[in-house]
RNA sequence: CGGGCUGGAGUAUGGUGGCAGUACAUCUGCUUUGGGAGCAGAGAGACUGGGUUCGAUUCCCAGCAGCCCGACCA
């Protein structure tokens, strides 16, 4: 993508109605603007990084046998009220069609999916069946805050597995924990599993949480065992490890993904059940794993920058490469054509910044807003080598090597 | 939902009870090009409603909006 071409401009201050890292960043380096508080466009950077994270976390649920679909936002009344949701779920947004009916815009979609598979299951053999979709979801948050960690709007993941027994969902359980465990290794950041509170459901679920200032969450950590619990559950609020013992550290953090088990709660209200081997019925039984995407986006951009802007991982930056034309006589011009087109036929995701007018220092300073990790120069200098300069982000070295070689070693 | 702060050009801001200024961005022209360039010119702005006043962007009240603190957070 040319830089040239791209409507979505850097500001060179940071927005003043921002307070948070992730928003300030993200809206001055131009991935997102906000419409309203808790509700933003992603811009063509930021719906790139935004679908990097979502094919990061896609590509680990195939692998645990998840089948994708996509539910709609918009629920009937009726839906709700079948699990008494329709009052109690306080932010619920609720909206009226003109020409009767009355809708929800859905937060999480239980009352839509058990519906829709009452339709699909009916024996043991329609089970397990693991079924996630990543979506659009709405909160009507009383207040809103810090960008993208806690919108009215945002994208989350969520499966559902549904099971014939206990024993099964406990077993599908460990497998999510670990594709979790995966996705954030994937995704360059350090999330720790945390014990966690189930709500209204079960005694424990697992949260995985990201260590920051900014979280709303309080977590102790053991120094010793490394196992982590939230101080809402902790017992007494007791900071001493439960699992060795060992003195814990008591840290925010932010929560990025939650799973636990749904038992027979929903099934229960839907009436989802199912003929098992001796032709008895049984209710399904069902678990919850739920991913924020965009906040995982927000949570990466408040705990990876410097002084200069953002610093994407490598995996979810929203290009590999920043390719930077320095000066305009057309000696350069040539070969940052040539460059890109070249990086581009060797299916290198490169942004480049063909701007004609730009100071350098003005290409250089939306560079370390944006971002990308790897940095490539053309310029007078480099015209006489095969060559152009690479940079890593945050990083002094400057190596001269064809940009080739150094991608081969790169991935 | 309670409390606090804020509301002016695209962005950021100074000043002000009396014709609304500056910087960057934008447009025109020329120069410049390895860390947010220079000169000249141009366009572009006071959240809404009420009150005080001869006169309100400025003071007061209400609403709305944004941010922050708290409560809440399937």
């Amino acid at each position: 993508m040319r830089l040239s071409e791209l409507f979505a401009k850097t500001q060179r201050t940071p927005p003043k109605d921002e307070e948070s890292k992730n928003a300030k960043l993200l809206e001055q380096a131009g991935f997102i603007q906000k419409l309203s508080a808790g509700v933003y466009t992603f811009l063509p950077l930021g719906l790139k990084v935004l679908n990097k994270i979502e094919n990061i976390v896609r590509e680990e649920m195939n692998k645990a046998g998840g089948i994708e679909i996509l539910m709609p936002a918009l629920h009937p009344k009726e839906n709700w009220e079948v699990t008494g949701r329709w009052q109690a779920f306080d932010a619920l947004f609720k909206t009226k069609s003109n020409f009767g009916g009355e809708y929800a815009l859905g937060p999480t979609h239980e009352e839509v999916l058990y519906s829709l598979l009452k339709k699909h299951i009916s024996s043991y053999r329609d089970l397990p069946v693991y079924i996630y979709q990543i979506q659009t979801k709405f909160r009507d948050e009383k207040r809103p805050k810090a960008g993208l960690l806690r919108a009215r709007e945002f994208r989350m993941k969520d499966l559902y597995s549904f099971h014939a027994n206990d024993k099964d969902r406990d077993r599908y359980y460990e497998v999510m924990k670990k594709s979790y465990v995966e996705i954030f290794k994937n995704l360059g950041l350090s999330a720790i599993p945390t014990i966690a509170s189930g709500g209204t459901f079960s005694e424990l679920s697992m949260e995985f949480q990201v260590a920051s200032d900014a979280g709303e969450d309080t977590i102790f950590l053991c120094g010793e065992c490394n196992e982590a619990i939230n101080k809402e559950v902790a017992k007494d609020g007791n900071p001493k490890c439960q699992n060795c013992g060992g003195a814990a550290k008591e840290i925010k953090a932010i929560e990025a993904g939650n799973i636990f088990p749904l038992k027979e709660k929903y099934a229960n209200d839907f009436n989802l059940n199912f003929k098992d081997e001796a032709g008895k019925e049984k209710l399904v039984s069902a678990g919850c794993y739920g991913l924020g995407t965009s906040r995982v986006m927000g949570i990466i951009a408040e705990v990876m920058s410097d002084k200069k802007g953002l610093i994407w991982p490598k995996n979810v930056a929203p290009f590999t490469l920043h390719l930077i034309a320095v000066g305009e006589s057309p000696k350069v011009k040539k070969a940052g054509e040539k460059l890109y087109a070249e990086l581009i036929a060797d299916g290198c995701e490169v942004l480049y910044d063909d701007r004609a007018e730009r100071t350098a220092g003005e290409k250089f300073a939306d560079a370390d807003l944006i971002g990308i990790p790897l940095r490539a120069v053309v310029s007078e200098k480099t015209l006489d080598t095969d060559s152009v300069e690479l940079k890593e982000r945050n990083s002094e070295a400057i190596r001269l090597e064809t940009i080739k070689t150094f991608l081969e070693k790169y991935d």
